[in-house]
DNA sequence: GATGAATGAGTTTTCATTCAT
DNA sequence: GATGAATGAAAACTCATTCAT
């Protein structure tokens, strides 16, 4: 990213912008996108209705808008997380270790998220379920390079493509994600990044 | 469940009542609870509006009933296949490969599901998403006795909790029966289901 | 027309439409398209909104229908009093008779219509103005004709186009009815259509 | 109208207010005036909307100026046709040349001012359709003077009162424009003023 | 018991106008 | 004196729900 010099101006624009799609998160994530209307954002936000529309389209463009950013910075702090080590199980340990560390601090957008990569989409004709599910499936791309040059390396045993063995991982870390999620007083928040990864690396059965 | 004799007026009651329920799940699955109409409902099902609220007391309602029932009938199959065999790792693959066959022939229906598992709620009010959860960790129980049973007869290795198992793989199963729902073409429909659970028996690392 | 029976229900329907055009009209005319909301058209009808939407499309749609309506009302009044009579004088005293009397009791339409046909159209999406101005057109055709019989027969000398003629005296008379409208006391409603005739009729100079 | 010596500022400011007027007509005629939107002038005329504001109290205030000032132009030039004269006759063809030039240069805002004369009003709460009317009155009267003096010289017949040939003559001049306006093609434009006069002239039936 | 016409609360969005800079 | 960001009132339209027939 260019590191730019934004003017005073700019920069309270783009504080606006953070403190709307803040509030709107919240809303959104509370209640889903269809039981928010935009006044309950503006209010909330403290903004007047006609300053909202200044800034987005549309309702529905705030809220892709706000999937976007957010899917955006979480591949971003991943994708970061992986690069930190050259070492493959430390990259996958970094992997879990900051995937669980967004989840509990984003737990609203993170539903919000699912929404539209799993459930029903919300906003099937601003075309947002494609847009975000390719940015899903870019990440598991390099997520799978791990896994590859893993076995390359004869660090893993090869025990399916490499693609599959990232979907798998990445869905066994949602899967207990939402059970800390869920009820967290029953299932600890899973602080050992190992917790996770040993379903994967110790096979059940044998030896 | 108990065998009752129905009258032919019940009989006919729960036949009307299947049709309104098959037309909600088309259009719900097709473009989202919020933008469904109760009249586009009663057109798709050849009903007059006001019948459908003899039947549900309103929308949510509807909705909810729509989720359960098909939840219902989804545990129910799986729990099914499961008490076929008395083998551990048998049960494993009637799980997974019933569960393949369950997502294939309701793909529609699954999203909805996903939507109010995992995404923000549909049907927040209703509660919707309390009820659906519960049975979810009633079935994921069912499905880490098997995994207790192995570990106690030391045909698995015991590499986590048995819930957590459970948990890991059902989300491994979802994650690759979405990777197929979302390209078939790229991600063959995984028949055999060792493709799923060899990423369980056999640990990445070694021996 | 056909003469069809119709329904308590369909005559019900229709006398509702009426009612519902007939407030429209009022409010039109009076503060103009755009300074009518469809709350005020709706509480003046006595009809709760959403039904004035199960009649008409949009206010578009209802304003359209309400124009297209009336001009057909009137065309068809002066295209019966011409065919009245064969003799082509008597035809355009039954003219200028009949449009004096649907001006008197149909000044608010009126507004409208010129509104329409003259000024700039409210509703130019709609493509009113063509309608509207095609179905004028068609009108000064048959106006025209008397015209051209008329001077055929050796009745009418032939000062100009017959479709000149016909558009002249449709001029004169809106002319003078709108000084009758806009002040009834100063300017007499002309009772004998021959004050507005002898216009034509007599030549301004000579012989 | 005084003569007066304006400093460079004002000249200015009405160099600007022309500018403002300009781009508010051609928005206005274009798409009427509910459908034009303060911004959309200003941005077309290249001010702040706030500068705008400076200018005229409010939109209802900008279009009322519009109308009455173009109106007066209008005007202004027929009396100056009219005055170029002493004969009677020569002043009608004078009349009806310059109306002609006038409908052919200035079609957008005729639109708006025939809106204003004869439909429904954009402005009624302007009190605009009283203003021009009023004035519309007015010229009606000194075209008028030119039968009465005309028939005081024996030029003309007393065919009707000298208001109400004015009137006549008024109208079948509209008549014929907007019939070449709508369809130049088929209606060449009267290069002629005779060939309207002449309906007045030459009566229809005798001599 | 079924029907569907009627209801009106609630939603998104626009745009004239103001006023701090 | 000019600017244009911010405001919020008001409009069009939808749809869950009721209830007289």
């Amino acid at each position: 990213m260019k590191v730019e010099k934004l003017s005073r101006r700019e920069r309270e624009k783009l504080r606006q912008r953070e403190e709307m799609l803040a509030a709107a998160i919240e809303l959104f994530s509370e209640k889903g996108y269809h039981n928010v209307s935009m006044h309950e954002i503006a209010k909330k936000a403290e903004f007047a209705i006609g300053t909202i529309y200044k800034f987005f389209k549309n309702k529905e463009d705030l809220y892709k808008s706000l999937i976007v950013e957010q899917a955006d910075m979480f591949h971003e702090a991943l994708t970061k997380a992986i690069e930190e080590t050259d070492d493959e199980i430390e990259k996958l340990r970094n992997y879990v270790k900051t995937k669980s560390a967004v989840f509990k601090d984003n737990i609203s957008v993170i539903r919000l998220y699912f929404a539209e990569t799993r459930g029903a989409s919300f906003n099937i004709k601003a075309g947002l379920d494609c847009e975000i599910r390719e940015r899903y499936g870019k990440f598991m791309h390099t997520l799978a390079l791990i896994f590859e040059s893993g076995i390359k390396n004869k660090r893993f045993r090869k025990i399916g493509r490499p693609y599959d063995l990232a979907v798998a991982l990445d869905n066994v870390c949602n899967g207990f994600l939402f059970l800390w999620l869920e009820a967290p007083e029953q299932n600890p928040y899973p602080k050992n990044p190992d917790v996770i990864l040993n379903i994967f690396f110790k096979g059940l059965i044998g030896p």
